[in-house]
Parts: structure tokens; sequence; C-alpha cells
DNA sequence: CAGCTTGTCCTG
DNA sequence: AGGACAAGCTGG
């Protein structure tokens, strides 16, 4: 007999590659539901776990069982819903179901003691109000035939709607509808970006009340992150909003989840386990038998493929709401121009017209700094970085050089440190010389009440501190702004009223790269960005959305200039058919770091020689390992191998099958490994 | 040979 | 993961 009277598995926070991925025994005094949180001795520590279920057998006591520290009073069990979840991530995406549990509580609750946890509990009482607070606007035809597609059909649905359709206000009603018809119901609603939090969350506690709405994302601290979560978890919330973590939170009413922008590749997480956030929606859906809302002007090609085959249902809204129609699209062939023109005579000429108008204008170039490599007219040195096989970028503001990859800055030096030469100089252009070299030729330029141009910009180093995006925006909202330059952050959902022409500078290198997902996200840039401009139905008539490229035949352009997402849908899936890519078929990547290339890429080779023994061995194909693009980071070599199946069950039994394989091989000098399913990049 | 960094092992 | 312990590097 064991010296406890119960005893249960418990899952604790170790990953994958340890040697204890599974469950661990622990004794208890009492008999403890399965989601109950526990604290545990875990070697020479005490960590946070999760019952997962009673351990098997109550014959003698396993070598070293403890019995487990307590659970955490007060807090209800974590749902059945939430556990099959959960193991169901883990399982998909290759990790341990502990690793992933844990990640998806707060982190606070690891930290407290059980005095703080007390008090704590008593500090949060529930203040739920619910009932429409503001005077919600009439619904359009189009929304009105969306949403009661949603009230009597199971779903899962993909709204397509064109930006400004009033995809918002469908969310809104149709969350609306599952609070009213039942108390305990709840509804969970996810955003690429934590930026686009805020602005949401007024919305919602506009239509909702206060107490109603929670927000969940990285950017909260670990009290306010708490806070939301224990609201969710005990009910009291009944909206949650948040990024992709948002999809494990505690929701024991969830009847309705929402993905807003569900093309948003922010919704793969890149780190830990890879889970994507909208396909575990659309699971958690089912599981827990909770409506699913997919919305997108440009719907990934994943999910319109299912809408094309009848697994989702289409909820079309193509007209905007109230607004101006869809920009006139330019192509400027940079074929044509000189070389080394940045922006075209042509550009230029009809931004000078916007500004004298009173109109802003808006440029995005997707590279921060001032240039993107610093180089000596003498030799043949570059401003390489010395960790990463990478340029450094020439940041000309606090005249450093500056690693984006690994964040080695440097200040820029005098003269060239191969051979001394004086005369080093930029090379190509970011945000910050294209603002310097606009403000120049545009100083001369007035607008109508006679001031000069104002030319700003937005990008990651000009918004890093805290409400600076926000002061940034009102700036340009309050028309101080004529010209605003930024890289990609600018297209999305930010509302600007008085921009009647966007125009991207360089989008196009993307369609160089190997990257087959390459049009598919600079389509959506673009169509995103072009609801940028003529927001406002007044000015809409003569609003326009320039592209300079290299590549005008491309068709893309084509379906671009008519703002026909179908059309390029059709031709890109017809493509990727051809070509057995995805969602034709299904991916999984094993990425190695070691210190040198070779240790990477044998790791890799040895791997994949082995997974030539498992069964499904004659349904997957395995490539061999290659370097990554960026092939060094911070002295670490990187290399990676991809692994291919028509079909999805096979490749998951395959991974499965391959873990103690991949975890089995020890190597000397290997730093870490990952397998990354479905990936968005390859 | 101390005193540190770097690597490997283990957790119920 | 994170802590513990064992194995390699520099300094005098």
């Amino acid at each position: 007999m064991s010296a406890w009277p119960h005893r249960v598995a418990v899952v604790v926070p170790t990953p994958a590659h340890s040697s204890i991925a599974g469950p661990l025994t622990y004794g208890s005094e009492l008999a403890l539901p399965p989601g109950t949180l526990v604290r545990v001795p875990l070697g020479k520590r005490d960590v946070l776990g999760i019952v997962w279920g009673e351990a098997f057998g109550d014959g003698a006591p396993v070598a070293g069982e403890k019995a487990i520290g307590g659970p955490l009073d007060g807090l209800p069990p974590l749902a059945e819903g939430w556990r099959r979840l959960v193991a169901f991530a883990a399982a998909y995406y290759q990790r341990s179901v502990g690793e992933v549990a844990l990640a998806a509580v707060p982190p606070q609750l690891r930290e407290l003691s059980p005095e703080q946890w007390q008090r704590r509990l008593r500090r949060t009482s529930a203040t739920a109000a619910t009932g429409s607070v503001d005077d919600p606007p009439m619904l359009t035809e189009e929304q009105s035939a969306a949403l009661s597609q949603v009230r009597t059909q199971p779903g899962p649905f993909l709204l397509f709607g064109a930006t400004g359709s009033g995809k918002t206000e469908v969310y809104l009603r149709a969350v609306a509808d599952v609070l009213a018809a039942d108390p305990a119901a709840q509804a969970l609603v996810m955003v690429p970006e934590i930026n686009l939090t805020p602005q949401l969350q007024a919305r919602f506690v506009e239509r909702f009340g206060e107490g109603a709405v929670v927000s969940l994302h990285s950017g909260m601290t670990n009290p306010q992150r708490l806070k939301a979560w224990l609201a969710a978890h005990t009910g009291a919330a009944r909206i949650v909003l948040g990024t992709r973590m948002a999809v494990f939170a505690s929701l024991p009413g969830l009847a309705l989840v929402i993905v807003d922008e569900e093309h948003d590749p922010s919704y793969k997480q890149q780190e830990g386990a890879r889970y994507s956030a909208r396909d575990l929606a659309l699971y958690r859906g089912k599981l827990e038998g909770a409506k699913v809302v997919l919305g997108s002007a440009t719907p990934s090609l994943e999910s319109w493929q299912a809408s094309e085959k009848g697994r989702y249902q289409r909820l079309a809204m193509p007209s905007r709401v109230g607004q101006g129609r869809l920009p006139e699209v330019r192509l400027v062939d940079m074929n044509q121009q000189p070389k080394g023109t940045v922006v075209s005579p042509q550009l230029l000429a009809a931004i000078q017209e916007r500004i004298a108008r009173g109109e802003q204008s808006l440029l995005f170039l997707n590279r921060r700094g001032y240039a993107p490599v610093l180089a000596c007219n003498a030799c043949d040195w570059k401003s390489e970085c010395p960790h990463c096989s990478a340029f450094r970028v020439f940041h000309k503001i606090d005249r450093t050089l500056r690693c984006h990859h690994c964040g080695f800055t440097e200040r820029v030096p005098r003269a060239c440190p191969q051979c001394g030469n004086l005369d080093i100089a930029p090379l190509g252009r970011g945000t910050e010389r294209l603002e310097e070299h606009l403000a120049e030729l545009f100083a001369g330029t007035m607008r109508p009440d006679g001031q000069a141009a104002r030319v700003a910009r937005m990008d990651a180093d000009t918004t890093r501190a805290k409400g600076s995006l926000e002061a940034q925006l009102t700036e340009v909202h309050s028309g101080a702004v004529d010209v605003l330059v930024g890289t990609q952050m600018v297209t999305k959902g930010h509302d600007f009223r008085r921009i009647t022409l966007v125009a991207a500078l360089n989008a196009d290198s993307a369609l160089f790269s190997s990257d087959f997902r390459a049009p598919e996200r600079l389509f959506s840039l673009l169509m995103q960005a072009a609801g940028r401009a003529g927001r406002d139905a007044s000015r809409a008539g003569h609003s326009q959305m320039w592209v300079q490229t290299w590549a005008p035949d491309h068709p893309l352009f084509g379906a671009l200039r008519k703002h026909d997402y179908p059309a390029f849908a059709r031709q890109q899936l017809e493509e990727r058919e051809a070509a057995a890519m995805p969602p034709f078929s299904y991916q999984a990547l094993v990425r190695a770091e070691a210190r040198t290339q070779e240790v990477a890429q044998g790791f890799l080779r040895t791997a994949g020689d082995a997974a030539q023994d498992l069964p499904e061995a004659p349904q997957v194909t395995v490539f061999p390992p290659v370097p990554m693009a960026v092939q060094r980071v911070a002295n670490v070599e990187r290399a990676q191998m991809v692994v291919e199946s028509m079909s999805r069950p096979a490749l998951q039994r395959f991974l499965a099958g391959w873990q103690p394989v991949l975890q089995a091989q020890r190597v000397k000098g290997l730093i870490r490994w990952a397998v990354d399913v479905d990936p968005l990049a390859i």
C-alpha cells in the first residue's frame, strides 16, 4: 500500500526533450479532481503542476515518490475542455503536456505564496454587467445576412469582408447573441497584435460595459494578467479579448470564438510550442461546441480553400459601410526608372498634389534604420555583424551600426576598419533616410494654410517608448503631418481619415524570395494598405494606392487592381495544387542550432536517415537539411529540414514516432533542436 | 590549482 | 525549464 490515501498524476513544466514528458505520480491526502492546480516538489524546488488524473495502480509506491505540496485553495479546477485542448496542442505540436499546460496559465500563479494567494482571491469579486450599453448602429443588409447565418448555422464561418465592411459590428452582435441566449455563456475574441487590443476593447466596453470584458496579451503586467485570467476562469468576465495566447484562456462557458484577421501570420507562435492560435481556435470550437468565426478581407489560402470545399461556411460582405470606393491602383514599373530611383517622379508629383490640397499620404518601406548597409568606397568592407551572417544596419540618429538579428550595436567607425579609408557611405535606404530625403524634397511645398509640409516617420524605433505609438497616431489624425513614412506597422488597423494616397515602395522584394507564401503575404499587405486610403467618403473619389514594383506583370497585380481577392486566390491555389504545396500537402520543419553548420546538418541528416525505418516513411518525404536563410545568429549556426506529406494524419503519426529518435540522438556541439508543425516560412 | 565558464544529467 | 555537479580555460 501507498503511504498516502490517494495518488494522482500531475503534469509539470518540463519540456518534451527531457526524460519526463508525461505526468508524474504524487501522493495526496485528498482526492483531487483533474484540473486542480497544485504545488509539487520537483527535484530541489517547488513547482506548479496540474492534476491530470488518477495515477495508475495503487500498489507499492514508486521509488522516491513524494507528496504534493497542496492545492491552490479556492480555485475551481480547469475544465475538461481546456485540458483536452492542451493535450491536443501538445501532441499536435510535438511538445510535452506539462510545458503547454503550465505556459497557458498566468505566470504569477507560480510566484504567489499560499497567503498571498488567499488575499488575492478575496479581492476578486464578480462585477459582471451585461446588456447593451451604447446604441448599436443599424445593420446593413450584408451584415444582417451574415449574422443570421451565424445564428442558424453550425459553422465554422469564414467572414469574408472588405476593409471597412463592418466586420467588427458583426462580431459585436454575434457576441451579444450568445451572451443573451445563456447567462453563463462566454465569448473569446482574438486579434493578431497587441496594438489592436485597446481600440477593440473600447468598442466592446462601450457595448457590454466595463466589468464584462477583459484582455489577455503578453504586454500586460503579471498582476493584470492574473486578474484577467481569474475573471475569465471564474466566469465573472463574459468576453475575453486577446492575442494568440488567449486561445488557451480558461473559459468554462465558451460559446463563441472570433478570430479577426485570421490570415495574419502573428497567430503562429514562433517559439516554444509553435502553435497556430487560429487552428487551435477551430479545434477548441469543435471540442466545446462553440461557434467559430474567422474574419478577413484576404483570408489565408488554407481557410479560403476550406470555404471553397464547404468545410467552412463563407459569409461575404463585399461593400464598404458609409465610406468611399476602394482606391485606384497605380503601378510604377521600376525597370523603366533610372537606376537608384527611390521614389519615382510620378509618385512624387502625386504626393505634392495631396500636400497642396491638404490631404495626407502614407508611404511604406519595409526597412528600418537609415541604410541597410554601410560600405567602404575603397575596399570591399561592408558593415557585417561579427556574430551573424547579416549586415548591421546604419542608424544615423545615434550614429550606430545595429544588428537586427542579435542586437549587437557599435558606434559607426570614423574610418573603414579594414583599410582606414575615411570615405565610407550608406548603401540603400531605410525609413530614416527616406524621411530625411522626403523632408528635403518637400521643404518648399506649401500646404493650403501656407505652412511648410511636414514629414513624419513611424516604425519600431519611433514607437518603442510606451505611449509613443498613441502620441504619433494622434498627431497624424490631427492633420499636423502631411506625409507619413513607416514600415508595414502603419498599414494595420489604424483609421487614418484624411489619407488619400498610399504607396508601397519596395514591397515586392518578397516576390524574389524562395518562400512560396510570399505572394499571399504581399497581396494581403497591399490590400490592407489600400484599405487605409479614402476611408473618408468625401475624399475617396480620387484616392490612390501606388505600388512601385520590379515585376509589374505578376498576376498578383492584376487582381490587386480590381481589388479581387477571389481571383488572386484562384490563381494561387492552382499554382499550389500543381506543385503539391499547402494547403494541398502538409509540412513540418526540424530546426537545429549548433556551434558549427556541420554539426547542425549532421544531426538532421542522421535523424532523417533513421526516420526511413518508421512505418509511415513511404507516405512522407524528408528533404535534405539546408542552412537557414540567416545561417548564423549570435554565433550559433542554424540549419533546417523540411518534412512533407499529402496526409496530415500520416505526418502526425510520423512525427510522433520520430520524436524518440530525435531525442535519443546525443550530438556534441548541438545546442538545441525543435519541430515546427505547419510552419509559415520555410 | 583556484575560480570561473560551459556542458550534461536529472527531476516522481 | 532550472538546478546541480562535472569538466574544460586562464591566470600567474
